[in-house]
DNA sequence: TTTTAATTCTACCTTTAAGTAGTAATTAAA
DNA sequence: TTTAATTACTACTTAAAGGTAGAATTAAAA
């Protein structure tokens, strides 16, 4: 009943990017220390962080990361779907059914609200929203 | 974002036996058909259940299994734990941080109201109130 | 007493997530 | 132009979840 690594990690990347405005361009070296997040795994993301256009990367010497778009424009859902981790409509909660009320799993009804507000949080939460909210991110 | 595969397949055997209360024994070649759950890894799920005495184990010729314990007094949350699926009081979101609030990840203010819902849905939901809740369990 | 239908035990196989290693490509500074 | 610092690519390894196979054990029925 939890994110995946690589979804969690990829959240604490772009939110650090986005809460540091002073700074431009991020390095995976900084990242990688900063966020504890191993240097090996954490530039695999970034390459699909960049390929899922949320980033861009100025390659060679002098070169890092940077926010390709507004951190505004940036769900927390839009980061878990690139790792497939976001609340599917369907996703029921004993695996069966279809979430779509005509044939309801045992645990339906109170899986419902839940599940909906876990969908809003994601959906609802750009990197502006909680950019800065973690003490320690 | 779910359960495990162990922990849904659980609450469904145990459910569809609390649902049955005509019968009295369930061969594991029965459940695994009803609830479309591979024999082999059913009773490998069923070894664990009557360890955690929750199901008692007829051996031999016309044996098969039941519930040991009146299905009021088990909660969804208990099949949770055997499984190490039941989410934790210091399970935070995005993996950071102890979820004490002393020291917030980004996502922490959101993250505790579903949290708390899911907690409360398997914690106070037993075998009895989810029994013969599903239409094709 | 033998057979048969059931659970139990031990061990293995497969798939997926997580993580690591090495090298190539790029580019600015020296 | 060389060097150093950086991202990108390809491939491998490890750990955990999910699933399978076969033989051993049990006990009722025939
Ligand atoms: S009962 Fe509801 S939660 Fe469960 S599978 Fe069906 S639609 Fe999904
Ligand atoms: S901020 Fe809250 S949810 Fe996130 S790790 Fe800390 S306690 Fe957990």
């Amino acid at each position: 009943m939890k994110l995946n690594n690589t979804s969690q990690y990829a959240i604490r990347i772009l939110a650090y990017i986005a809460d540091h405005k002073e700074k431009t361009l991020f390095s995976a070296t900084e990242l990688s220390n900063e966020l504890s997040i191993p240097y090996k795994f954490l530039t695999k993301i970034m390459t699909e962080l960049v390929k899922a256009d949320f980033i861009e990367s100025i390659r060679g010497r002098e070169g890092g990361f940077k926010l390709k778009k507004d951190a505004s424009e940036i769900k927390v859902d839009d980061i878990l779907n690139i790792f497939n981790d976001s609340i599917k409509d369907e996703e029921c909660i004993l695996g069966i059914g279809f979430c779509n009320g005509m044939c309801k799993c045992a645990l339906h009804d109170q899986w419902m609200e839940p599940k909906l507000l876990m969908q809003r949080m994601f959906r609802e939460s750009s990197l502006r929203d909680i950019a800065g909210k973690g003490c320690k991110i």
